[in-house]
DNA sequence: GTCCCGCATTTTGTATTCAAAATGCATAGT
DNA sequence: ACTATGCATTTTGAATACAAAATGCGGGAC
């Protein structure tokens, strides 16, 4: 049995982020600290404490006086956060072991080709989509890199559920998918990287037509 | 008068930042809270607070029941960091407005040929060259990314007062600024990314040179 | 009726207190 | 002599208490 003995400020970090992704915080709403703490069981030191490095995150956002509120969203902001994850995961998988690529390269066609048929839930979508990109930057060796990628994705789910579900999208995103395993099994580096962009790309413009104008 | 009216959590912040560019603080060594407390004359609270955005950066570590401990450095970590703010700085130049680009490449130029030949000493010229980066990104419309750029740098600011200090790097710095300066006159945005990489990989290399090994 | 001022209330920011875990040392046992 | 165990001390983690700022409301002046 291992039992938990994490820090409550990162345990608290983590449960509002799920709560985050299950849509509970409306962007731009404010923080009530006693009555989140009084909700969550624990004390506003520690709230505090995961509040503070949630805005770290850009998650949330902070001025003197008033508090911690959930940062706002814009389409303009989610261009750029997608501009930087494209930037860092192509760089992730610049700085990977290209034999490794060519050893995962299968496995990430047969989960790109596995799915897409069946319809799947938006919650279920995103999360089968993190797994493939986690596969696909399994082989990069640059820890602060991966880090430094889960924070800036992590300040982009609450935009994750704010667009309207559709399929066309689901099936565009597995074919790219494949393009990207595909290079990879050809040893083309430069094509699969150029195809992440695309990717990273494309799916911002299907997301943004389905967000709502500021 | 504009008197100070920030959260005390963020001037702290600072405050270590400065002491931690200025080599007060050892790599690896351990935070003890209450001394520290005692010295910058705050309550541990916002101490706490400070250290906790300060982890998120990367600059200190926590570990449970042991509190915090400044970072330890490594070659890999700084290459990993220079590729990481190399990648982004290239995005950063990639996603600006190319007649801002075009309006501020003879001040860097400026610049760039303007100081190399008067000695300075360390800190000075790292402060010269965070301002000529400064200029270079400051027609870059991604916020987040400017932010996230900041926070990366100041991940990095601890191996700063590492090196060893020599002149022929300096000298080197400059030429390869001037470099990217002049393809920014000639409008040569992909040949100016190039360069700017190049003087982040060469600066790393330089670096690592006088860098102590692990 | 509208605007402004001041007070009461709420909420955040910081300090202090308490609890629990980790560290170090001394001692007993092998 | 070396290891292990128990206790005292130190240090962190979390909760509570206090102070200061912001918000909202009601009354009065115009």
């Amino acid at each position: 049995m291992a039992i938990e003995r994490r820090p409550l400020r990162e345990q608290i970090r983590d449960e509002l982020m799920d709560r985050l992704t299950r849509g509970e915080f409306a962007a731009g709403t404010d923080v009530n600290e006693a009555v989140l703490a009084a909700e969550l069981g624990v004390s506003r030191t520690p709230l505090r404490e995961a509040l503070i490095a949630l805005a770290g995150e850009g998650v949330l956002e902070s001025s003197q006086g008033r508090g911690f509120r959930f940062a706002p969203v814009s389409r303009k902001e989610f261009r750029e956060l997608v501009a930087i994850v494209a930037a860092l995961e192509a760089l992730a998988l610049e700085s990977s072991d290209p034999d490794h690529l060519r050893t995962i390269a299968p496995r990430l066609l047969d989960l790109a080709q596995g799915f897409p048929d069946q319809v799947a839930e938006h919650a279920t979508v995103d999360r089968r989509d993190d797994e493939w990109h986690g596969l696909l930057l399994s082989g990069c060796a640059n820890e602060r890199l991966l880090d430094l990628l889960t924070r800036v994705k992590a300040g982009m789910r609450r935009y994750e559920n704010l667009v309207v579900a559709e399929d066309e999208p689901v099936a565009r995103e597995s074919e790219e998918h494949c393009e990207i395993a595909r290079r990879l099994l050809e040893d083309d580096l430069p094509g699969a990287i150029a195809a992440l962009r695309a990717n990273w790309i494309g799916g911002m413009e299907r997301m943004l037509a389905h967000l709502p104008e500021d």
